[in-house]
DNA sequence: ACCGATTACGTAAGTGATAACGTAATTGAG
DNA sequence: CTCAATTACGTTATCACTTACGTAATCGGT
């Protein structure tokens, strides 16, 4: 084509032809999935995802447009149904964007997808290497050849197929640990001193100490956590417990729970207890699924300044079915 | 910024950054070069300008861009005057558009602004190393912190400041003598197999036969070339006089065929001949006015089926005054 | 308490592209 | 020679954004 041959005085075109490439191939992934979304919707819901309700300006500023792309991409989105708006209380001039119960609901499980449309393009972009020219022109032909695409959906298959499995601590797997619950502790309240100890050098704080941290894990890819502290001899903490946004309902909240406590039991605990936050419905629910009981809140000592519910394990009302499956009802975190 | 956080998920939406970024630097080089132009235009000038007069579709194909696209902007570059519209006389379905005289006088002298954002842009995209996603990222702290925009414009000052120089041959330059000569050959005739021979291997064919290139250089950039070939003892052919298209109004032209003759004298020649074609006026008039005499033509045993033009060389009409500078006329390849 | 500056964000108009469609000219199989 | 298929390319509608501008709400200095 004449334009490669123009070598960095056509890169503006390029970037550009390889940018609606890429919509296209993550639209096909969307379009295979069922799922009503288009790509250039991204930014903005997987924004209003993780963070929470924002404002049209904020978002702009975050994905790097400018405002009137936000509000009237804001102004599709809500009249297909994925996002409300609300007027801000304190500010009238503040318009909060936040997605429906309907777009949370489909969002959070989009991760396979995302899973599948991240990797494929990493294959492609590592496949070249050196320049950026260079580079560009291996990924070019990836994308031109269709082999982009094929990874893609190749990754998709093999997401759907797998399960969620659980795995005992591992230092790579740290800054996941990480992540995953700085994620939910930034948008549903704050990260306190006390989490940002134990997330940064969770080996000391949690394993050394003599706790366990379980991963849960979906091919490959570490999708959950969850703690179990030890407080003084016999005595346990359910903590740290979190499933990554767009992995719900693949039952890893679940899992995650019930390994911790077959861990707690293993270890010979007398009892075991977890703090929670009443706005974390879903997560309560599955704690009295699985046999925590509420105390009054809060616990005597407790260390968190957001704890207003108090649980406590009670061996003798232990679900007796097995651990769930794909039929398990949508968790969240807690 | 949020969106760089989602890493390959969100890699659609920094491309189109990088695009529009690439394009805002290019214009910002045109508009201090004053020329008014805008860097969509680009591809579909730079077409017509290496390759001449072409229809809708095929510049279409050849930009990797949709029909309609270059057929609007054909409309729009019309209103501004930058290219005309005719007819094709075998098929009244096509139209070929054609620079105009105004608009390829202005593309003849561009070289040194489209020099400069290649540079540029090549020594941003340099920097980053690595895998695609490295390098991109790179790529975008350059043009964010405002570093690839300052060295075009720092390029663009060298490039301003620089006159042309001519050098003996290299061997590591025999691709530019290749690419310079295909380049006006394949637009105005065919590339014929005596061409294909002597661009291929030019130190087989020129300089080990006792011939000599000179290149004309630009701030380390080849943008014309120059041979002169041993016929016989004594006797030499000028041929392969090309500047390259967006570097004409340097005086490169002159300068290749006064350092060609003073070459040719230097060897003890007795004669000095060149074969040309009619169409190619401003190198003829570049010619006579050194000192070329036209003899009627063909030569006898002439190498080249394009040839309508036979001239040789009378010294005593070679001009006096020095090499031209600045103020030299426009030329043209011949 | 006031008023100018700033901020939030919606609307309008324009741009650079695309997909879809229509029409006229040309090609080629029978 | 005829007619269906193909080709060239213009037109229309639409999309995803931009810049420019307007308006209302809030902030902050006096």
């Amino acid at each position: 084509m004449f334009l490669h041959s123009q070598a960095e005085l056509a890169l503006g075109s390029r970037f550009k032809a390889i940018s609606e490439s890429l919509y296209a191939a993550a639209n096909a992934a969307y379009r295979d999935a069922g799922i009503d979304i288009d790509a250039h919707w991204f930014p903005v819901l997987r924004y209003l995802h993780v963070k929470g309700p924002a404002t049209v300006t904020e978002i702009a500023a975050e994905i790097g447009q400018t405002h009137p792309a936000v509000s009237q991409l804001a102004a599709r989105l809500r009249k297909a149904g994925w996002i409300t708006r609300r007027t801000d209380r304190a500010d009238a001039r503040r318009g909060v964007l936040e997605l429906s119960a309907e777009g949370e609901r489909k969002l959070d499980t989009l991760g396979p997808v995302w899973c599948a449309i991240r990797r494929g393009a990493r294959a492609a972009a590592l496949r070249g290497q050196g320049s950026l020219i260079d580079a560009l022109g291996a990924f070019e032909r990836d994308i031109a050849s269709g082999r982009l695409a094929a990874e893609i959906a190749q990754e998709r298959a093999r997401m759907r197929a797998a399960t969620v499995e659980i795995h005992p601590f591992r230092p790579e797997w740290a800054s996941h640990f990480d992540r995953i619950n700085t994620e939910w502790l930034e948008r549903w309240f704050a990260v306190e001193p006390v989490d940002r100890a134990m997330l940064s050098d969770p080996k000391a704080h949690v394993i050394d100490r003599g706790g366990a941290i379980l991963f849960a894990v979906l091919d490959g890819e570490v999708i959950g956590t969850c703690a179990l502290l030890k407080e003084s001899d016999g005595v346990y903490e359910l903590s740290k417990m979190a499933v990554e946004t767009g992995f719900r309902g693949l039952g890893a909240g679940r899992k995650l729970v019930e390994a911790a406590i077959a861990e707690y039991e293993r270890l010979g605990g007398t009892t075991l207890f977890l703090e929670s936050n009443r706005r974390l419905a879903p997560a309560l629910t599955l704690y009295e699924s699985v046999g925590f009981v509420h105390q009054p809140a809060p616990r005597p000592g407790s260390h968190y300044a957001r704890a207003d519910v108090y649980m406590l394990f009670d061996a003798s009302r232990k679900a007796s079915r097995r651990s769930s499956g794909a039929s398990a009802r949508r968790l969240s975190v807690g």
